[in-house]
DNA sequence: GTGTAAGCGAGACGGTACGTCGTGTCTTGGA
DNA sequence: TCCAAGACACGACGTACCGTCTCGCTTACAC
């Protein structure tokens, strides 16, 4: 990746990129992924409209790598050696979850509907976001089967959608994602 | 209410709301939400562009109008009179969803982004579209468990959101939802 | 005139006839022609749009109509009996004008403005309106040469146009027209 | 000061104005001012509607450029130097200025038109058009009389109003003005 | 140390859509 | 037959954003 440098001409100035993706994502935190235009960012950043293009072909683009550096930074796989209970591992990943969805809740409204019109971002969305949160409790589940935690016919497929879909249902609509939601979904799992 | 017809001056031409809906509609099923413009509609529906501005305020609530108007003639309440197992009702329940969802994805997903950056509009989309389903579903579990067929402490509003948020979770995310998946979640739901 | 009358059916109300055109007056008056609209004075004057339409073809018709009601009741026909020297009568006729044009200059420059897109507007102001005061300087002009007060030579034409282009020069060209005009105009006609 | 160009950007696109301007003041003189929309001027300029709020606030702004880049090409100051009689000097130059007048009456309406409801657009009309053909006729004025051919103590400024008032006159109730009109006029300023 | 190629700011450009306004006509129910 | 109320088709308005383009200037490496 450094390997691709050309070394001809002038080298991109890396703090415009820094710039942008920090105020692309203030701007899309504060007012919502539509409300933005590119125009809007490009000033904020002090920065020229084609060094955006230069970097990014779309908003979609810009932002969600915006968005993707700041949220992955804050996943926090357990620690599947650990000897606590796969179903209090569980809880608590779900409460952090929760908590920065809390915070993040109108920008993840803002790219679930970017995600509905731009199948690529859609794409990216889900690749990025969406899917390594699963396979987290995707393999979580499965530790608990291979330890007995879990009966071993229940359906992983089914359940991590189940567990996912509970409060995504309730993101995209709008409603309240409590902590305690996150104790009573794992209390149900492991029943 | 209901007879708040005011009766003064030009009554509105129902012709031309028809029109601009099934016009909409169909636009928005074959090219999704953001590709349609207003000025498109109007043309199709062979009406002044101030007409539509009479009856909506947004692309949006014409699109919503327009789809619960097909939606909701599709809804079927199970009969929770029949002697068939619940396990049953719900499974054909939510085969009957998924089959609507097939076509309509594309829209939905519309909605589903207009919800995340109009607030008024996510209310009208949940209370007319995603609540009665919802609550079909409750009812439907609640009568389960009166006849014994669920486990009497099964936490009901959980459910109809694993329930749900599964097939949403695959719908926001562009992911096929198939038949057999209402077998699979029935059969989860009552074992 | 009152002959027309076709007593079948519910009678015009005369009333609307004056509030609209007492609305459209000042409405001009304030805000010049074009700058008001037909919804406005019928608005205004508590009519329907039908109504002003039952009466009037266009919005000129109306206020040129309310116009000349007022400016008609102004015009003073200078008395050709009088012994008063005819540069006097001049001069006292370009006062009286004057007068009226220091107040209705705007609306005057709305017609004008009017007048020049629309040759219907145009024949009628010049009729009612232009041609009236030119008469009189012409036959005022006409009488001082049978009275020997001007050369006999004088092309009484030309200085009509003399006369009155002076000051409709100024006008057009939003200079004032001060009272001393007319006596200095008075003076190098009878030079 | 004529220094100013910023340099700065990409530069105006100098043939687009160019365009502008000739679609503009053709189609004026085709159909008049009123009837021109900005849409049908940009549409035949194959610019774009912003490009040319770019350069012009308004429709006037642009017309008026047009016009003047025309007209002041089309000005000829007569010879003061040349031992012809002033009266015909005078007459000449009135003939040339009704020469284009017969073709421009209906643009030159459309700006008295203009003038009338927008006060800046009138001030501009006044400076480039209107002033400085009123400035020549004074000056041959002023030369006539410092060469015995016109009386010492003719009053210039009314004169001036007087000559440029009958053919404006005549122009605003849309009267033809004949070329003889112009030796009527020296005639009678020379008699 | 100079040439050359890319980066960059500023901002113009062709497009497309927007929501609003004004026009003159039409359509009701009631006077 | 008139009227108030207001819907309607039409067409223009000025604004906003998009993604691309065209300048003059500024790096920084390669010769």
């Amino acid at each position: 990746m450094s390997q691709e440098k050309s070394s001809v001409g002038r080298p991109k100035n890396e703090a415009a990129s820094t710039a942008l993706k920090e105020v692309a994502l203030n701007l899309v935190m504060q007012k919502g992924y539509d409300a933005v235009s590119i125009t809007e960012i490009v000033n904020g950043a002090g920065v020229s409209r084609q060094t955006l293009y230069n970097r990014w072909a779309t908003k979609a683009e810009l932002v969600l790598d915006a968005f993707f550096e700041l949220a992955n930074r804050r996943v926090e796989m357990p620690d599947l050696k650990s000897q606590t209970s796969r179903q209090t591992l569980l809880s608590d990943f779900l409460k952090q979850i929760f908590l920065h969805l809390e915070k993040d809740g109108d920008s993840l409204g803002s790219f679930v509907s970017a995600a509905q019109s731009d199948h690529d971002f859609r794409e990216k969305f889900y690749t990025r976001f969406v899917a390594p949160r699963a396979d987290i409790v995707r393999k979580l589940l499965k530790d608990a089967q291979s330890r007995g935690e879990l009966a071993p016919d229940k359906n992983i497929e089914l359940w991590t959608a189940f567990i996912h879909g509970a409060f995504w249902y309730r993101l995209i609509n709008g409603q309240p994602i409590p902590q305690d939601l996150a104790n009573e979904i794992a209390e149900e799992v492991f029943r």
